[in-house]
DNA sequence: ATCCCCATGTAAATTGTTACATGATTCG
DNA sequence: CGAATCATGTAACAATTTACATGGGGAT
């Protein structure tokens, strides 16, 4: 069982949480998650399904009952057996490394800025932290509906954004602190 | 001014930080963070240095007086003023967004599993979650010795490392709650 | 009618990964 | 003297992004 890649995990437990559901569903869940890291473009997510497709990982049968010319997508055995490795992988080390944080990462490199620049980059870095945590929040909300599991993965995002903010927080009052 | 990727603004923040350094030197600082969202290969930083070099962002010194070739990277003004500038986009909703984690993608699917397989995500992405959380302590440690800001930074890693043990915590207390 | 959403795709360009290739120095 | 580390690169491949191209349905 060739290991899949992160992209095609997401898009296969997507599949399935919809099924059967067109590539554009696919996409729009994708673009509804508060996380931009994938853009769910159409010229990522319709080469995946196919290559799924081809792989027998995902079914599809086309439909164009009402005009409108689709292809509804299935989980095969196959499939949902990828699935349930990728996400069963969780235990790797890489797995808990594969992280990432734009924001942060801007931070490492603090002193490339003077005083006064450092502290416009905490203040809009804690604006835009903020804003963000209250997109998790309302996400949060949203997966409710689907169920204890969906609220509880998406307060995973609402803990670390809350974090981010905590963090900003402590970094703004220690800039102050550097002033005085 | 074009706008820099993510891994280009990184690259002129370590470059600074340890100029006059080798390709070498980013590379290594690269593989010393305990994300492993880039892998800091020589395939993604000497094409990635080239382009920054011909872009006239840093500058190379060829140097071999000890019989080893290196070239020495040093930025230039329009370096920094890139680095800055890219430092100072951390306002922008699309960078607050920009944020990802494995464990947690994962968790999303956690329906495509049986109760006791859930139970066995769950207790084994917290033992792997502990022991990023230990790596980013580490690290916060060994940054420390270059000043407050950079101690400060790891402490954004500490804390969202933290968060994510705690929500497991959670998740294996509720999934503790669902048994009984 | 016009605009927005549904729906499917492709093409070019960019970016990054793995693997390969080479050679000098240093440490045990 | 052999292994690890320093050091620089390239080649083939994979994956993703942006932009383009097309068309039907439903609402105003």
């Amino acid at each position: 069982m060739a290991t899949i890649t992160e992209l095609e995990g997401v898009v296969l437990g997507i599949v399935r949480s919809l099924q059967p559901c067109t590539a554009y569903a696919v996409r729009r869940q994708l673009q509804a998650s508060p996380s931009s890291h994938w853009s769910g473009s159409a010229g990522s997510i319709y080469p995946l399904l196919g290559r799924l497709e081809e792989a027998g990982l995902v079914e599809a049968l086309s439909d164009a009952s009402d005009g409108r010319r689709r292809r509804l997508m299935t989980l095969t055995r196959k499939g949902t057996a990828a699935l349930r490795g990728w996400i069963l992988e969780a235990g790797q080390p890489e797995v808990a490394a594969n992280v990432s944080d734009a924001l942060r990462t801007r931070a490492f490199f603090l002193d490339a800025l003077t005083a006064e620049e450092r502290r416009r980059f905490v203040e809009s870095a804690l604006e835009a932290a903020e804003a963000f945590h209250a997109m998790t929040v309302e996400y949060g909300r949203s997966r409710a509906e689907d169920g204890a599991i969906g609220r509880l993965a998406a307060l995973g995002g609402e803990y670390a954004a809350e974090a981010r903010v905590r963090w900003l927080q402590e970094l703004l009052a220690s800039l102050d602190d550097e002033d005085a």
